[in-house]
DNA sequence: ACGGATCTGACT
DNA sequence: TAGTCAGAT
């Protein structure tokens, strides 16, 4: 539905924060010999001297660009300093930057709802700071005025010759005589300036800023003036601002619609565009698109600021272009195996920090096939329920490769020349975690009452191992158990029977065994993904990618191993617990397939650990929507348990210790789900039909 | 098939 | 829901 029209000025006071070259800031930060350098940020320095991926104010004089590669910067500007990207896993970690963001905005979001738009962006919501202030301490009755707040810019604000601007934008912004809606503008100003001043004494970083009356307005003002600068946008401007404002340099019309309304309509500037009608926008984009981009041509443009101080979705990914592409399962896996691995550590961190949990799991890659047909088929992205612990996420993101790689090369394909290749190549691949909610009660009493009980100096988090020579466990400990326990608690699980572990519960699927048992044949014995360490078969792997560091896979996953699934088959079943919980479970499964009973086979060894996760992924839905959940997703059909919480017989917990029960009664006790609002949908019509 | 690594949002 | 596409930085 279209975004209720507002009138051209609505009375809100909107503004739009953005980082100046961030990345380089932050390594100026930490290297502050660096300041006032011309000085770019590069990853991956090897091809041409790296990328660039953020240039300070004084390179960009020079002519340095961002996208230039690390030696046309130094053809540019010799005195470049040029800083590298911190490599984790041989792919470049953007952590630094992410925490810098974080502080930043922890800061910005003082004043009003904060919508953190981007790693160095946020929006800003001040209309109920600026209303305040202007009742409190009115710019007017003010003596004297902060230098930060008058070296704004007021866009429209006429300075004649020799007159000192700052002084008129002083009084411009103390009018007594101005309307609500500028001095509602001038107290964002004032606001603004006194955050952009604690960030900078806080951080050391310097952003700039552009305060309007809506989101696209403040966006583009923030832009106008950098870096270190403020630029406010009256109502009374808009017109003469958007008139000669290149269309394409519009939020959203930086892509495929913009060039679409270049090259269809002759539009070159909004002002071009003002002269459409609504009807005649809504012919060519679909009435949502049509109606959005009428209101954009006259500044309108009614998006709130979201209150979200967190990113929606996590992901690690890894280009692999031309020559790099990866070419052998083994490859591939190493690498999906230090993308999840980097993806685990931030879903542990965010757990630990946000006490919040990801939800979904997706794969993404890119491929190319040579020779046959269809050969630009996209390679599919595949997703499933996402379980904790590094291995797993490991495990989940092979098994959706393959089913990826099998959908990419037709299933056909797949059965002549299934396992190792000669005709693909991955050029991408990037693991993600989406759907991150909070955990139901903030009290995490559960997994506090298992840490308490824990030996002392087993918790804390596993350290990262970067030993080269490590010899892969056949078999971690402690994976099944305490998957969904924070890092901070996870502990040497010691398990009575190591077959339990390590499972891959994609293989007792009857559905997936069919398709990819033979693939798992043919790499079993061909590209031995089993093999031990050592052995001729990973001397092949290393050097079929060089991009591999020497280094051991540290989880040589027995993913796809039949005998593992076997092995696994044949474990014992643990020893029944007396307590009702569990035999409540496994009554429940005992009508259930064989993938679920080995969870609760599993969950004899941590019952309320794995309770947890149960009650995580549960307690959000609505009860009928429990069933949902448990059908129908590839890889696995259900990796978390699915009980309706009706079923649940509430009395259970008093079996519990004392301490956890109230938690385990919030989870029971199903939540409103919040209510979601969906926007307008703004240019995704583009495709429609009647265009 | 070198602008990389991430992220969001809409639609189907 | 999973999967695709567009767009941004």
């Amino acid at each position: 539905m279209p975004v209720a029209r507002r009138e051209t000025c609505d009375g809100r006071v909107i503004a739009h924060v953005d980082m100046d070259c961030f990345y380089v800031q932050v390594e100026q930060r930490k290297q502050p010999c660096l300041r006032g350098l011309p000085t770019a940020v590069v990853q991956y320095n090897s091809y041409k001297g790296g990328g660039l991926i953020a240039v300070s104010y004084e390179a960009r004089k020079c002519g340095v660009k961002r996208s230039m590669r690390g030696d046309e910067a130094k053809e540019a500007c010799p005195e470049i300093q040029l800083v590298q990207v911190p490599v984790a896993r041989g792919k470049a970690n953007l952590n630094t930057y992410r925490n810098a963001g974080s502080e930043v905005v922890t800061i910005l979001s003082r004043k009003g709802r904060c919508e953190r738009a981007s790693i160095d962006e946020v929006y800003l919501d001040l209309t109920d700071a600026a209303q305040t202030m202007l009742m409190e301490t009115p710019p007017e009755s003010m003596e004297h005025v902060e230098e930060e707040v008058i070296k704004s810019h007021v866009l429209g604000l006429q300075v004649k010759d020799g007159v000192d601007a700052k002084e008129e934008v002083r009084k411009w912004l103390c009018r007594s005589d101005a309307s609500y809606q500028e001095k509602l503008l001038a107290c964002g100003a004032f606001i603004v300036a006194d955050l952009r001043m604690q960030v900078l004494k806080e951080t050391e970083f310097t952003c700039s800023a552009g305060i309007a009356h809506n989101k696209m307005l403040a966006k583009l003002a923030s832009a106008m003036n950098k870096p270190a600068q403020q630029t406010v946008v009256p109502h009374s401007s808009v017109e003469g601002l958007l008139e000669s404002f290149p269309i394409k340099k519009m939020k959203q019309l930086g892509g495929k619609l913009g060039t679409s309304l270049q090259s269809d309509l002759g539009i070159n500037t909004v002002g071009d565009l003002l002269q459409f009608s609504e009807e005649k926008l809504q012919q060519h984009y679909g009435i949502n698109t049509g109606t959005w981009l009428w209101n954009i041509a006259r500044g309108i443009s009614g998006e709130e600021v979201e209150e979200r101080l967190l990113p929606k979705s996590h992901g690690s990914g890894k280009t692999f272009p031309g020559p790099q592409a990866l070419k052998t399962f083994a490859s591939v896996q190493h690498w999906l195996n230090e993308l999840s691995e980097e993806l685990s550590e931030r879903l542990d961190s965010d757990m630990d920090q946000n006490k919040r949990i990801a939800h979904t799991l997706t794969l993404h890659a890119r491929a190319y096939k040579r020779g046959d047909l269809d050969s630009h088929k996209k390679f599919p992205s595949k997703s499933c329920p996402l379980r904790y612990g590094t291995t797993k996420i490991q495990e989940d993101a092979l098994t959706l490769f393959h089913a990826g790689l099998r959908d990419f090369l037709g299933i056909f394909n797949s059965k002549t020349h299934s396992s190792e290749n000669n005709n693909w190549g991955i050029t991408a691949l990037s693991v993600s975690a989406s759907k991150i909610v909070p955990i139901p009660s903030g009290t995490h009493s559960i997994a506090k009452y298992f840490v308490e009980r824990l030996p002392s100096g087993s918790s804390s988090n596993q350290p990262v191992d970067n030993v080269i020579d490590e010899v892969a466990p056949s078999s971690p400990s402690g994976e099944n158990c305490w998957e969904v326990i924070p890092n901070e608690m996870q502990v040497e699980y010691l398990e009575e029977d190591p077959g339990m572990n390590h499972s891959n519960a994609c293989l007792d699927q009857p559905d997936l065994l069919g398709n990819l048992s033979e693939n798992v044949d043919g790499l079993t014995e061909e590209s031995s993904l089993v093999a031990p360490p050592g052995n001729e078969d990973r001397v092949t792997q290393i050097e079929s990618c060089r991009d591999i560091p020497a280094k051991e896979p540290r989880h040589a996953s027995d993913a796809y191993s039949l005998k593992a699934v076997e092995k696994k088959k044949a474990a014992g079943k643990k020893p029944q617990g007396n307590c009702s919980i569990t035999k409540f479970f496994n009554n429940y499964h005992s009508s259930q397939s064989s993938f679920e009973q080995k969870n609760v086979a599993n969950a004899q060894g941590s019952p309320s650990a794995s309770s947890s996760y149960l009650a995580n992924n549960q307690v959000e839905m609505l009860p009928e929507e429990v069933d949902k959940n448990s059908i129908g997703c590839i890889p696995q059909r259900s990796q978390t348990w699915s009980y309706n919480i009706d079923e649940i017989d509430p009395s259970i917990i008093d079996e519990l210790p004392p301490e956890i029960q109230d938690e385990f009664r919030t989870w029971l006790r199903p939540r409103k789900r919040p209510h979601v609002v969906k926007r307008g949908s703004n240019i995704t019509q583009y495709f429609r039909p009647d265009k």
